[in-house]
DNA sequence: CGGTTGCTTGATTCGCGTCAAATGCGGTGG
DNA sequence: CCACCGCATTTGACGCGAATCAAGCAACCG
């Protein structure tokens, strides 16, 4: 069930059989999650953590005037609120892009493999942590990059981490988005955020079309993105 | 030496007189650092991380075209670079804002951290959560706020984060840096800044001068900022 | 003291937002 | 089977907030 979230470890670091069976038996339950339904609000008291399993999740936070900013997109694989197991209640909220099915992890579970398995709470701790240095790379670029820069960074950077949980190809990967949610990603407006695409695809770099990106020049792509994967980590290493 | 560090551990949770001994035995040594080095360089192998005990630092990302990114200011206390303990080679830079003094603290002892002292090892896993939430605040600002909410909200931020380390007061703080810093922490220009600093000053809401900033309405700052502080997580419960 | 650095302000430009309307399209019920 | 609806996409005209360019000033300092 969990075998998204094992690869995407395995990519960092060797994960025992051992550990992988403390992962799975973390598992409490699945759930289906229909689009747009908020799984956890900011502030909520929570007992549980998210691991998503199938689908695209957000997480998000929104002003006064609504609207809204989304930190950090979701693909298979990722523990998504396992900032939620010592922060006790979160910052921001949490909702589903398309049809979605997550796993649970009881609180409890993680804290017994704290105690019990170091190396497997370090593994956790890094995925946190990566977490970190993507919300690292959004500040670079909602401060300092100009719309066609953001797109083609987020198209490299989404490309990336479906290929860490072998899902896309070389050519490109499933999106199925709207520009809207792409455009609360970006911090721009969807209309901007539909010309910057135009200008995109006349470029030769990408196009994004039927909830699929397509990358047909991905030097291109990267060049104009300032694209540089280290901060993935997506490298084995003794953690 | 880190006491700042351990006040602002015991701010979110109790640390028992062991847990303190243990961080206190995993410092090496203290070193000064001047305004403007660069501690640590985007992507170098790390064996050590760095907490801070006095000055200001900074991480920070910058564009070829020489534009920059600061990531998050860092006040005496913050283990700043932590991270850096399981990614193993950062994203980003680090440099000192003022002239600063830090503490060394090898990778090594932090693992054996993680292998004897499960509840340690959760406290410093949680500086490091509050770091991404600080990152996510800093998102919303950069995606969403207008430049006087950003700066409001900044403003309202390093207050909350100063007081926790029992430095300024109620009215104000220290903050000795350039409006260009400043800048480049909130994605504008300097020139803008300038110029917005004064509409918060001619609004009555805040003054930033002489090194310092004089918060003149608290209440004020707040609203313009949509400042909430729950995302610093400045509560003690059991972690 | 001349040079450097940071602050301040004005004039102008430009990237992105806003407002509005048209087009396309999948779903649905009569 | 088709008329209709709701939603997403696309495009155009216009406006605004922040960037850019430029100049003057104040404080510091070797």
């Amino acid at each position: 069930m969990i075998d998204k979230a094992i690869l995407k470890l395995r990519a960092r670091d060797t994960v025992s059989d051992a550990e992988e069976r403390v992962l799975r038996d973390a598992v409490l339950r699945a759930e289906d999650i229909p689009t747009d339904k908020v799984v956890v609000r900011a502030g909520e008291e929570l007992k549980l953590s998210i691991l998503l399993l199938e689908g695209l999740m957000c997480r998000y936070k929104d002003l006064r005037n609504g609207e809204r900013q989304i930190m950090e997109l979701h693909v298979p694989g990722d523990f998504l609120d396992l900032h939620g197991f010592l922060l006790k209640r979160l910052d921001h909220s949490v909702m589903a892009l398309v049809p979605s099915r997550i796993a649970l992890v009881p609180h409890d579970r993680l804290k017994e493999i704290t105690a019990d398995h170091p190396h497997l709470t370090r593994l956790l701790w890094l995925t946190t942590l990566i977490d970190a240095a993507i919300h690292r790379e959004w500040l670079l670029s909602l401060g300092r990059r100009t719309s066609i820069g953001r797109i083609a960074h987020f198209f490299c950077e989404m490309h990336a981490r479906f290929g860490v949980v072998e899902m896309g190809d070389p050519a490109g990967f499933p999106l199925k988005i709207t520009q809207t949610d792409l455009a609360e990603c970006l911090g721009l407006t969807s209309v901007h955020v539909n010309r910057t695409l135009k200008e995109l695809r006349e470029a030769g770099l990408a196009v994004f079309r039927e909830a699929r990106v397509e990358i047909l020049d991905f030097a291109g792509l990267k060049r104009v993105a300032e694209f540089d994967p280290d901060y993935l980590q997506i490298e084995q290493r003794p953690r």
